[in-house]
This record gives C-alpha cells, structure tokens and sequence, in this order.
DNA sequence: ATGAAAGCGCTAACAG
DNA sequence: CTGTTAGCGCTTTCAT
C-alpha cells in the first residue's frame, strides 16, 4: 500500500526542486549542466524509491506518445506475423510500443481503428490495407488528415491509390521471374492462377508473369488466367482450359499447391513446374516440383518502421516506394 | 492548421463552464441532472467543432487507460493470432485497445515487456508465456506485484507455476481422446511423438496418451515416447525404435505429418493412424489418414479477455482456470 | 443544475 | 548549475 512515488517525491527527499528530476530523467542532465554529484543523488534515490516517469503525463505535454499502431487486414498469420516480427525487431532499444488492430478487410472497420489510433495519438501507423472483391475499389478517404502536423504512416505490402510511403514486395518480378524461368526451360503451355480479390499484389504478380511471357511471343492461347473459388480450389469450368498445362505461377505457394494436386488427381495435367511466393510448411513432403520464392515479412516490417521512425523524429515528409525481393527461393523436386 | 478543440473552447462557445462538458463526456450527464437542452446544445457543438476528449489527460487522473496488453512467447502464427483475433473480437464495441509483444521465448525479455506494459498502465495483461528448452524450469520472479492494486493478468495455452487465472486447451483429454481411439480400433504399437520444449501443453498431452494406454493394460514396450529435434524431424537414434507403429499420436499436426512421412519413406512403418491437436493447409492433400483437433485459439483469446475485462471492471479477485476443448475433430483418409 | 478551483505528474520557459 | 511558475486537458470536490 505504498503511495506512488512522482517527481515530486524524489524531488523533496533529494533537496532539489522537481525541474531538476525531470531534466535528468528526460535525458538532459548534459545539455543543462547539471551537477554530477545531483544527478547521482536523484538516480539512486529514484533506484531506491522505485520511482518511474509517469507514462501520460509525460505525453500529456509534450504530444509524443510513443507507440505506433499497427491496421492489418486480416487476422494474423505467418505472413502478418512476421511483418510485426520485422516492426518489433526495429522498435526494440527505443521506447516504442505497438498497438495493433485488425480490420476483417472492411474498409469501414479500417477507419473505425485508425480513427482510433489517432484519437489515442499514436506517432505513427502502418497499414496492410484491406482487399475487396474483384471489380470493387478501395476507398481512400479514410486517409486524408486536414491537420497541421498529420500523423505519418506507411502502407504496407499492398499499394492503393493514395500519396504515401510503401513498403511492397517485388510482385511485377516474381512474375517475371517465373516467367522467364519457365520459358527458359522450355515450357510451352502456361497457367497463372489468382484469387477473387482485388489487390495490387495479387494483380502485379500477374501482370508481372504474363506481360513477360508475352514480349517474348508466347501465343495468347497457351497462357490461361484462372481465378480459383475463395477456398483455393478450381473452378470447375476452368478444368478443360488448364488441360496440359506444363508450367503454372500462382500467386501464392498455398494456391498452387492445391492447383497442381486437384489437377493431377483430375487427370488434366501430368508433370508440371510450379512458381510461387510462398512457403508452406510441407511443400518438402508433397509430389510436386516447384520454385517459392520465400516473403520477405520480416524485412518489409523493419523498413517500415524504419521510414515511420524517421518520419516522426525527423519530420521528414518525402514519400518513398521501397519494393524488396525474396531472398533466396527454395526449390523443390518431385519425390 | 486549425486550433486544436478542447474542453475549454466547447465550453466557452456553449457559455457554460467545463466541469458541465466534462460530466457530458464523461457520461455523468444523469448523475449530475444537467439539463437536457444543456446537453444537447454542448454535443450539437462538439460535433461541430470536432471535439475529441484527449486521451492523455483523461488517463493521467483517471488511472484508466483503455489498453491491455498481450505478451506472447513467440513470433505470432496463426494460432497466436487466432488468439489475437478472438481478444479483439470480445474487445470490439469496447474502448479498449491491444499493445502488444513478443519474447522471443525468453524469460528475460518476457519481463522487460512486462514491465513496460505495467508502466504504460495497461488495464490488464494477457500472456502466453515463454516456454524453454527441456529440463530448464519457468522462473515466475517477474509475475509478482507488490502493488496494492496489482494489474490483472491472464495466462493463455501454457500453465505456469505461478497462481494465476488460465485459459487453456484440454491437453489432457486430447492425449486421452487419441488413445482411446486407438484402443477401440484395435491398434497394436503406439507412439508419442513430442519437441524437446518444456511446457505445459506439450507435457500434458503425451501424458494424457501415455496414461490412458497404460491404464488400458498396453506393455509400455509397445509405446515409445519420441523426442524430434528442433525442426520436427525424428531422430535417427529413434527411427528403429518406432518401427512398426500403427498408431501416433503427436503434440501437433505439423509434427505427426512430418514424421508420418519421414518415417513411412524410411520404410519404417507402412500404414498408420495418426491423431494430433492442430491443423495444417494440405493435410487432405497428403497420403494420410489421421484425425486432428483444431485448435480453440479464437474462442481460448475471447475467454481470456473476458476474464480479463471482469477482473478490471469488477476487481474480482479470485482465480479461475478455463480448459476449452476442440471444436468437431477433423478426419482425413488416406488418398 | 451549474461553476470555481485545485490538482493528476510532468515539462518548459524564464529567471537567477 | 538550480529554482519558480505556468500550464498540458481533464476530473472532481465543494460551493451555490
């Protein structure tokens, strides 16, 4: 039942006035010249005492708070989690804390959670933007701030139409890079496989894989596009048009997994190669030869930090894109 | 760059004095009696001079911060953030905020974020603690507050040695159900496969197998206990010894697929029945057949805040431990 | 039903 | 090198 001890308490059993205290503790002890044998005093009784600043009436006045907020689209899994992996990793050894939500890809949720980070004043925030149905688009109203010094934040892992920071993966070059793979090989009939959702990712990655398959003259009739139901599977109706298919990128290592498994046991394809971001935790075990191309989740968390960090201490209002690649792709042979 | 809108301008452009502002926002408009068109007439201002009560101030004398934290061991999957999920859910419609960290599996960082959390004043704390390498004991040094009002805190899916309220996953009954299975379908030779980690779940569920069989008169040679090394596969010291099982059961789906494979490529075992809490993506898709207990981590984070917001609103002191069980179990057969 | 005033714990001029 | 004095924006007696 001990009473708390402030600036107050330390103050008075030290001798010195409470401005004093709060110098030292604020990490100013140099800049105002302040006695040595004082500072030693204050910090032991403070030691002693088991004095701590108080966290709100610190950012009370001085409009820092310290924690950053975190707006993903959707629950946390892997991918997510090793982007807040990445956050925490460059937030450690500073004083900042993350606040995190999620926002079930409702745009109107997303408002609802940033409109609450602001209101708490959080230094700044990162956002992994929702992802709607195919054709509808992504509402950026939400994001304008009219005030002076708006709060900073990053979008993270999915481009949309606004003027901000971003941090993404390399979506047009994992395409590309799947592409030429394949035709490098001597591929002749190619699929590309994505999800009902509309995202700059997903759209990318595509773009990426058949504009490259193109420039080299691949004939429009062996590059098929399918857009699989919500759970991974393929449309029915797509069956036929896949028959034969020798080298399929999807957009993700889950996708194509599922893809090249209910095509062979469909009897539409034989052998096939396989390109993908991604990785699954038994691509290993699986009968399927492939390439994935692991995310860069960690890293993309970091930097994102990193250019929020700078942001909000150097006030620094530039926008920049920064796009990382995969690190090293994992390769998989048929067993 | 407009002025920022306090309690003070509302109340001068209303013409009434703050403290009446103040009780309105506060929601003690009743409990004062203040006039209906008093009332009306100071919100019909906030609104319009988009009046947001400042957080910081509110909490500095309060002591209610509106946020709880969330401490897990370890980078957050899906499970943890199914646990995330299941918190923010219950939280939802609330003014509460999620802060959250991770440890990396160590005791030492568990408590610096701890300790962070507590100066931040978190409302309450939910933690899923560190779990550690075999033989080493959970040191609980760190949970103790020697506060008068301690901050609450629940431990989520690990059982420490430390008094406390838990939710936690029927680990236990788990091992227990497996077993019994296996016994009703005439299985012969048993394994337990389980991780060279010290913690609660993974102990209580091979417990809850190996118990069962023996209580059913199963000759413990024809049950091994199994370690695997630290990236799921089994040890080679072990592969001899697991020969011929019909029947494993592991702490989690990831682990019994890999070894299912590992060791029927091994020529090890030939057919097999497999039971493991958890699910993975591709299970349906492997050359398997076993039964896996989905994990009640949304449900197991929804109950853990509950608990948790009970505990700070009504400073109900008393503990309780939540076992949940598994949803229906899910059922592959072999391709 | 409303107001005045004291403070929550800390910071930031402005004096010395 | 140190102290004094105002606040930050809100809550909360205590009056009226």
């Amino acid at each position: 039942m001990k009473k708390k001890v402030t600036i107050k308490t330390i103050s008075e059993s030290a001798g010195v006035s409470p401005s004093i205290v709060s110098r030292i503790f604020s990490g100013k002890a140099k800049q105002y010249r302040i006695a040595q044998k004082t500072e030693r005093k204050v910090l032991a009784l403070a030691e002693k005492l088991g004095y701590r600043p108080n966290y709100f009436a610190k950012s009370l006045n001085s409009t820092q708070t310290f924690s950053i907020g975190l707006i993903f689209a959707n629950t946390v899994d892997s991918f997510l989690g090793s982007i807040m992996e990445g956050v925490e990793a460059r937030l450690r050894d500073t004083e900042y804390q993350m606040v995190v939500a999620t926002c079930d890809n409702s745009p109107e949720l997303e408002r609802v959670e940033l409109e609450r980070m602001l209101y708490r004043q959080t230094d700044g925030i990162i956002i992994y933007p929702s992802a709607l149905p195919l054709g509808e688009v992504y509402p950026t109203a939400h994001l304008a701030q009219q005030k002076a010094k708006p709060t900073p934040f990053v979008v993270i892992g999915r481009e949309i139409p606004f003027e901000s920071d971003f941090v993404l993966f390399s979506d047009y070059e994992a395409g590309e890079l799947a592409a030429r793979n394949f035709l490098d090989t001597g591929c002749r009939k190619f699929a590309a496989v994505t999800l009902p959702i509309e995202c700059s990712s997903n759209r990318d990655r595509i773009k990426g894989f058949t504009e490259t398959l193109e420039k080299a003259g691949i004939d429009k009739n062996n590059i098929v596009v399918s857009v699989a139901n919500p759970d991974n599977s393929p449309k029915r109706s797509d069956l036929k048009k896949l028959e034969g298919t020798d080298a399929m990128f999807a957009i993700n290592s889950s996708l194509l997994v599922e893809f090249a498994h209910t095509l062979a046991k469909a009897g539409v394809i034989s052998s096939l190669k396989g390109y993908a971001p991604g990785m699954e935790s038994f691509q290993h075990l699986l009968p399927l030869s492939g390439t994935f191309l692991p995310m860069p989740g960690r890293e993309m968390g970091w930097q994102a930090a990193d250019i929020l960090l700078d942001k909000i201490i150097s006030g620094n209002r530039d926008f920049m894109v920064k796009r990382l690649d995969w690190p090293e792709p994992v390769i998989i042979q048929a067993t």
